[in-house]
RNA sequence: GGGGAAUUAGCUCAGUUGGCCAGAGCACCUGCCUUGCACGCAGGGGGUCAAGGGUUCGACUCCCUUAUUCUCCA
């Protein structure tokens, strides 16, 4: 069975068990600091488990994408070198949300393993949770009586086990509940009959794998520790669809799969490195095959690799896939590119957004290749340099502290230092790296602690009402609030029971403002979301968190705001309009001051089409639309008012539409009420921030007028400044000529000038100790003058010592010139002169032996200094 | 969020312990040679050494601040 085949027949089975089917939710997550990636198909009901949202449907089912890069979960360092780790893989899904709990889940389960896709029941285990004392949880009998009636003997097939592997929690605190496992064992008939399969669960052998894992949710852990029972029990399963289909096409190994295979044969075509052949070759193949789907899904989700965050985790996937490419394969150029078509042509059905980004995707990915080959050739004349200086001090230990520069400020692998270290008959000192990176990693973390106390909760917490679409002030109560400690500075976390508090969310700021009470004021200097909960952020909490407030938004950075966010609408509607369909919103920063928007584009802007954009948008204001909004519209009537596509959705979610004329989004925003109080839009600059992606930034209303008046201003003061009344371009031009030809007239009379003084000079040149001595105090606008003097005399004369000194400026400057024969033969040097006669100007001086100059502070000591370097040409 | 590094001509980069008034290759312009594979030769233009402060007689070079980019860690 194909594994396209297969992700529908687990859809369909749980379909026809009356579950909705839900699409996979972005695996960029972008509003949970805990996470950067989903890394479970739970992710995406976080809101639902935690009490914070009510389900639509309380039976659910999907294929989630996720990704296990970071964090509790890190798998990168693993794939390749095993057949089943990855990092980027679908989860299978069933969710009950207090609906079904054990007996279903379990049954289900069974019929579509066993049932529907025939794997054989002598080939499955289940495990169940032997209960743990301290949290007082007894054994899981229920799942394990289930058990007992699915198969037909069960004797050494359900197995218990610990807190470790049967029970699941999400976090240190909230939802949580033993989960049951089934594994299967794949191995050969005769392996599994020298070395029973029960004996192997858990115990990472390659081929007796769990497949699937069936959480019921059930307690709630406490802050204390303490378990409580939870009202409502839940069922979360997750399934690797690539282990299933391992097994259903019995395989020995997920890359064996259809769902690799094409993109490891198109590798193969590629490098011409054919998979099986060798070892070495093989964990390449299996690293890219991997690391190209982790790296594309993540860019069709919008987040491109870049250098911090979840972008640079993008970087390092791809990183790691070009550098197996490099060492093990021998390629040097960039290849990943050419695989992104095959991949789309695999999983494009089932996850559109890949189709529609495929050409961006190829190009981003070209992109950062390129820059990561250059980075590695960078390194290698580095380490070069290095093997040199090793072999010149005959040492081949190569210290970890210089290995760890390359590493760490250079980006290049320690893997590729080691073998290049090897070809040249060197080692590198590995403690002394590792304990290199063990300082990094400390300073990092003791860095990132954030002390977060536990939430202080007041009243029952519900969800949020946000009123801040009607109105910028409202009565409010605090339901819970936190002191968060972060690098000594204490702030206060704070939800309320509504808000009109917008926060940061679609790229516009949170709002700021305050909070004010009958005895206290308190101002909040930002709002965020996290977990789907609206939190406002204060310096102090109050000293009377009971009492009712009355929460005030800073208006005018409200309407501000306003301004520029509908501005961003006009301009993507203008862009579209100017620059074709292909544009789409790539990123958006939305801030009282400014605006910013990101979107897909091949090539630079030209003049005219910015002024066209620029055009269009601000027609938009002057026509002065309506805001339009509508709220609650399922996703799919969005897109019949004309909302542009938009993947990544979380289900359940229903949007908001924003129109303004023909200007149709999907927004949660705030936007002003007609476009005419925008006032006017422009454009401050427009350009490139990675491969096929531009970068507008605009101004609006106030802002705008004062760019364009400053800029005017500036332009007014220029003509004034040229007495020109016609054209301003011209006249600057024609300056910018007359300058040039005038530098160059004074040059020519500056070198003329300085040697008809140098002439002067000559003529009262004396002879002493058979060199030639010209000296004097001269009249020079800079030292530069004096220098000119000396290389001048440096050309036209030899055997002669030159020391002129000049007052500039209040200050002493005096050169000293030995012609180059004296340097070589009577090893006479300017430098040492100049020291010998710089304190007779109360300075210091220096330079190279043919020419030095020095400086003062007492003008009156140049003769005496003259004076004291012949004599000290006397003296020789 | 923290550490390290980089920023020099249109492009790619050199520039030693602070001192040869700022260098190369490619590109560009002019001329010659020559009609073919990166042609060659001669000459020329082009720099706020990222920006701003500071130390110093003197800063591309040392110190501080800012910006941008790269890189590692979280």
């Amino acid at each position: 069975m194909k594994s396209q085949e297969l992700r529908q027949v687990f859809l369909e089975f749980f379909r026809s068990k009356g579950h909705e089917i839900v699409s996979s939710a972005p695996m960029v997550i972008k509003d949970d600091p805990s996470l950067m990636f989903t890394n479970a198909g739970m992710n995406q009901f976080k809101d639902i488990f935690l009490g914070f949202k009510q389900p639509k449907n309380i039976r659910i089912a999907n294929s989630q994408k996720c990704l296990r890069v970071s964090g509790k979960h890190n798998d990168l360092e693993e794939v390749g070198h095993d057949t089943y780790h990855h990092t980027m893989f679908e989860m299978l899904g069933n969710w009950s949300f207090g609906d079904y709990f054990k007996k279903e889940a379990i049954e289900w389960a069974w019929e579509l393993l066993v049932d529907k896709l025939r794997i054989p029941e002598d080939r499955l285990y289940a495990t169940v949770f032997k209960g743990n004392q301290e949290d007082n949880v007894p054994p899981d009998t229920e799942s394990f009586k289930y058990w007992e009636n699915c198969f037909r003997d069960s004797s050494n097939r359900i197995l218990e086990g610990s807190k470790k592997d049967n029970f699941w929690e999400m976090g240190e605190t909230g939802p949580c509940g033993p989960c049951s496992e089934i594994h299967v064992d794949i191995r050969d008939d005769g392996e599994r009959k020298k070395v029973p399969g029960y004996k192997l669960i858990n115990k990472g052998h390659p081929g007796v794998i769990e497949i699937w894992n069936l959480v019921f949710i059930q307690y709630n852990r406490k802050s204390d520790g303490s378990l409580e029972l939870l009202p409502s029990k839940h069922v979360d399963t997750g399934m690797g669809f690539e282990r299933l289909c391992m097994v259903i096409q019995g395989k020995k190994s997920n890359y064996d799969t259809d769902i690799f295979q094409s993109v490891i044969s198109k590798i193969s075509s590629v490098t011409g490195k054919e998979y099986g052949v060798n070892e070495k070759w093989d964990v390449a193949l299996r690293v890219i095959a991997d690391h190209l789907r982790a790296v594309a899904f993540s860019v069709a989700d919008g987040q491109l690799p870049s250098n911090n965050k979840a972008g640079y985790v993008i970087r390092r996937i791809l990183r790691r896939a070009v550098r197996y490419g490099y060492n093990n394969l021998g390629i040097e150029e960039p290849f990943m590119y050419r695989l992104v078509p095959v991949l789309s042509a695999v999983m494009g059905n089932q996850y559109p957004e890949l189709r529609i980004s495929e050409s961006q995707i190829s190009k981003i990915i070209f992109e950062e290749e390129t820059a990561f080959l250059k980075t590695l050739g960078k390194g290698l004349k580095m380490i070069a340099k290095m093997i040199r200086d090793l072999k010149k001090e005959r040492k081949n230990l190569l210290p970890g502290k210089i290995a760890f520069e390359l590493y760490d400020t250079f980006g290049f692998p320690v893997d590729l230092t080691q073998l290049i270290l090897k070809e040249n008959d060197m080692q590198l000192d590995v403690d002394g790296f590792e304990n290199e990176m063990k300082t990094q990693k400390d300073r990092s973390r003791e860095d990132a602690s954030v002390d977060a106390a536990d939430w202080i909760v007041l009243r029952d917490t519900k969800e949020t009402e946000f009123t801040g679409y009607e109105k910028t002030t409202d009565e409010i109560i605090i339901t819970k609030y936190r002191i968060v400690k972060s690098k000594g500075k204490e702030s206060c976390q704070m939800v309320f029971n509504k808000t009109p508090f917008y926060a940061e969310s679609g790229g516009q700021v949170g709002d700021t403002g305050q909070i004010s009470s009958k005895n206290e004021k308190i101002l909040i200097t930002d709002t965020i979301k996290e977990n789907n909960q609206i939190i406002h952020i204060a310096g102090k909490a109050p000293a009377d968190p009971m009492a009712v407030f009355t929460a005030a938004v800073d208006l005018e950075k409200r309407l501000l705001t306003a301004n520029n966010h509908t501005a961003t609408h006009l301009i993507h509607f203008a862009l579209r309009s100017v620059l074709g369909k292909h544009v789409e919103q790539k990123g958006s920063l939305v801030t009282p001051d400014r605006l910013r928007f990101d979107f897909s584009h091949f090539t630079r802007l030209s003049r005219e089409e910015i002024n066209k954009v620029e055009e269009i948008a601000n027609l938009l204001v002057r026509e002065n639309h309506m805001q339009k909004v509508s709220d609650n519209i399922p996703l799919k009537k969005a897109h019949s008012m004309g909302a542009m596509a938009l993947f990544g959705e979380k289900y359940g979610e229903t949007v908001r539409v924003v129109e303004f004329g023909k200007s149709v989004e999907l927004c949660g925003g705030t936007h002003v009420s007609s476009t005419v109080r925008i006032g006017i839009i422009k454009i401050i600059s427009e350009g490139g921030i990675a491969a096929g992606i531009r970068r507008i930034e605009a101004v609006t209303g106030s802002k705008a007028f004062e760019y364009i008046n400053d800029k005017l201003t500036v332009y007014d003061e220029i003509a004034t400044l040229l007495k020109s009344t016609g054209n301003v371009k011209e006249s600057v031009e024609k300056l910018i000529a007359e300058n040039i030809s005038l530098k160059k007239i004074i040059e020519k009379y500056q070198a003329l000038s300085a040697s008809s003084m140098l002439k002067n000079l000559e003529e009262k040149a004396i002879i002493i100790n058979d060199i030639r001595f010209i000296s004097g105090k001269i009249e020079a606008d800079s030292a530069d003058t004096l220098r000119t003097i000396a290389f001048e005399a440096r050309k036209t004369s030899d055997n002669t010592v030159l020391v002129v000194g000049s007052s500039i400026n209040g200050k002493a400057n005096i050169v000293v010139m030995v012609s180059d024969t004296l340097v070589k033969e009577k090893n006479l040097s300017a430098v040492t002169i100049i020291k010998e006669i710089a304190g007779e100007i109360d300075g210091g001086g220096g330079g190279q032996p043919f020419l030095a100059t020095a400086g003062g502070k007492k003008p009156e000591g140049i003769t005496r200094a003259i004076e004291r370097a012949a004599n000290y040409i006397r003296k020789m």
